[in-house]
DNA sequence: GTAATATAGTTAGCATGATAACTAAAGGAG
DNA sequence: CTCCTTTAGTTATCATGCTAACTATATTAC
């Protein structure tokens, strides 16, 4: 995260950046403004994710088992590749969410390793009633500060 | 953070958002984008910083001291403000930062409750070491993978 | 001057990200 | 078939974000 509260000015980037060569001060600013406005966004949708007992990370596991319909469950393994976070984060999380009662989690029939995890009728019903907050605020969220 | 790897389509979104009214489907992609990429930028200056033997915070800590030359020293709430992170946060990084000898913590005259902090050479050294390689992941991040 | 309130910072404890080291099962070489 | 390597997932531990509750000092009301 980066929250750094009031960005330096160009001139500020400027004044280091001159000591460095190669380095475009506007493209520094753009890339400060990209990581303050992400941050601010992140801890919003927390927020409202932490209203419904979730997280974004649990949501978005929700998402990936629902979005691939022609599955009926996705291993463990293949929800950490979608979402590109260490396995013990997704051990973690499925934990939790199977503690929630919103996926169900069984052993593989073919491969005693893996886990296969499934969306519960709770687990749709928590994706639905999260959707429609989540997309007002990733609608509103790049509308009034500009680029 | 987020790090859901392969973002929806637009007609995935599209798909969703159909049933809310009032979402603009290419507004939620821009979002999800600027998250992702916002993500992968931050995990790489962690892990740039890292190398430093620093975070970004504590990184940050040092540039906002720095930044205000007519200031010999900043108190810790001046920092959680600029940061605009929380009080127990700021009070963890001084900790750290003081046992690396970066900066020099010391009671205000005029106000015991308050800590002034200080930059010391050597958090000027790590700094002034930090901020090339610091500006020019910065300058690349935005630049190849367009908006 | 004393009591009540506000402010600066710390402590305790939780959530979510990470890596390293582990267990157990699968797959390949001979 | 047995050994070796790879793969799936877990456990243990650490870093960094948070809130709530605390201590100590400052300030304000009377």
């Amino acid at each position: 995260m980066f929250f750094l509260k009031v960005l330096p000015t160009t001139k500020m980037v400027e004044g280091y950046s001159d000591r460095y060569s190669g380095v475009d001060a506007e493209k520094v600013m753009e890339a400060l403004g990209l990581m303050r406005r992400a941050s601010l966004l992140i801890r919003e949708l927390e927020a409202y994710f932490a209203g419904h007992d979730l997280s974004q990370l649990r949501f978005l596991v929700l998402v990936i088992i629902d979005r691939e319909p022609e599955r009926a469950s996705l291993t463990a393994g293949e929800i950490a590749d979608r979402l590109d976070v260490s396995k013990p984060v997704v051990t973690r999380t499925m934990r939790a969410l199977e503690e929630a009662a919103l996926i169900d989690v069984s052993s593989s029939s073919r491969d005693a390793r893996s886990r296969e995890v499934a969306l519960t009728r709770a687990g749709q019903e928590k994706l639905e009633a999260c959707l429609p907050g989540y997309f007002a605020i990733l609608d509103r969220a790049t509308s009034p500060e500009g680029a």
